[in-house]
DNA sequence: TCAAAAATGGAGTGGCAACTACAAAAACCG
DNA sequence: CGGTTTTTGTAGTTGCCACTCCATTTTTGA
């Protein structure tokens, strides 16, 4: 195999300065992108919310998808980032519900607007962009994973039984974060997410 | 007040054939929505699929919104109706599986492409149109009403514990029905939903 | 210091898709 | 019947928006 620089163009290297202008890109896309749903997003207001122009957008960035490909990847690390140090000491359900308050405190701050800012586009690329639909896939195993570790440690730290089956309560509780938030988008309320998580956590409880 | 049949036009009045044509158009809508999504379903493929012209579509519906709104109550009723009588004679708990099972086995009749016919409509509509937004919250409601009066007569028949709160369980539930048939859409796997409903289930034994 | 590379400005443009205009056929009904 | 309303066909048109072009400025690194 070739090692092709050819079919492979030579990746682009960007400076400091170019990466953060990057960045600011990716920023503003993820928070309109959120804001108004990902076909709503339009690159204009993209461009003009990060004060940039179309050439540096289209320097940055391929084209839309690619654009929506970073801001997944973006979005991906912000919420991995906030779970991963709850869910990292997750030692009893004291630190479940701090979990849980997490999820409804972030929802409530942006007033139900956007929900899931992972979950909320699926709806959008599932069925029109496969690289997308994968890429969101990748993102909620790795979510579910961290809970999933979550909750052996709960075990191994006695707070739950021996024989739980962790890996299908980690889906189930992903389940429960993601049909609450987009419930709770639907309704700008906050509360189905939160019955959502209680219950789960209640049926954690039974676990013990 | 004035009849006003300047500020509303007097509605129009369709012939059979032409009720007839129109759901035609609706039904083409509600499947290339599903298996594309909302935004990459363009009219001109609506009116392919339904054999219809432009001018069809602009004397039956006022614009795509108006049309999409159309979608949103059908594919309500389509969802309604399948659960409607499952859930009308939920006595027991085999009655609940035989509910899981309508829904594990719906996504797998379409390999879980499209996900929820509603679900999947939230992220593209909930930030760009407040109608259906709130159309969607009114389908969700109705939804999780049918299942709170399921869980009642479950509840009344001494399959679950007097003291149950009915009305989060059914918020629990649904969220669990949207967040597995997210997870299945975006993962092409039906087990997630299974999952997060076996879940759910397995909480409401302990409620004996 | 200076050539090469990277970053930026900003005015296009081309295609697509929602929507319209206008007229003809079909169905209804008094 | 015959006038009216409903339904349908065809051929646009219009605006938007993703994407392009090319020139210019800034930064880099030897």
């Amino acid at each position: 195999m070739a090692i092709s620089s050819i079919e492979r163009p030579t990746a682009r290297t960007f400076t400091a300065k170019g990466l953060a202008t990057r960045e600011r890109i990716v920023e503003a896309a993820s928070t309109l992108i959120l804001e108004n749903g990902v076909d709503a997003a339009k690159l204009e207001d993209i461009q003009s919310a990060a004060r940039v122009s179309a050439s540096q957008l289209y320097h940055y960035f391929e084209d839309k998808s690619a654009l929506i490909l970073a801001v997944i990847d973006h979005q991906t690390e912000v919420m991995l980032g906030a779970h991963r140090p709850v869910l990292k000491r997750l030692d009893s359900f004291g630190t479940l519900e701090e979990w849980r308050d997490l999820i409804v405190g972030s929802i409530e701050s942006q007033h139900c607007v956007g929900g899931c800012p992972l979950g909320s586009l699926v709806g959008g690329l599932a069925e029109s962009d496969p690289i997308a639909r994968a890429a969101l896939a990748d993102s909620f195993s790795e979510w579910e994973r961290l809970l999933r570790v979550g909750l052996e440690t709960m075990r191994d730290h006695g707070e739950l039984r021996a024989d739980i089956d962790a890996g299908s309560l980690a889906v189930s509780m992903l389940a429960s974060v993601q049909g609450g938030l987009l419930l709770s988008q639907t309704r700008r309320d906050s509360s189905a997410v939160r019955t959502a998580l209680d219950m789960s956590i209640a049926y954690l409880r039974t676990l013990r």
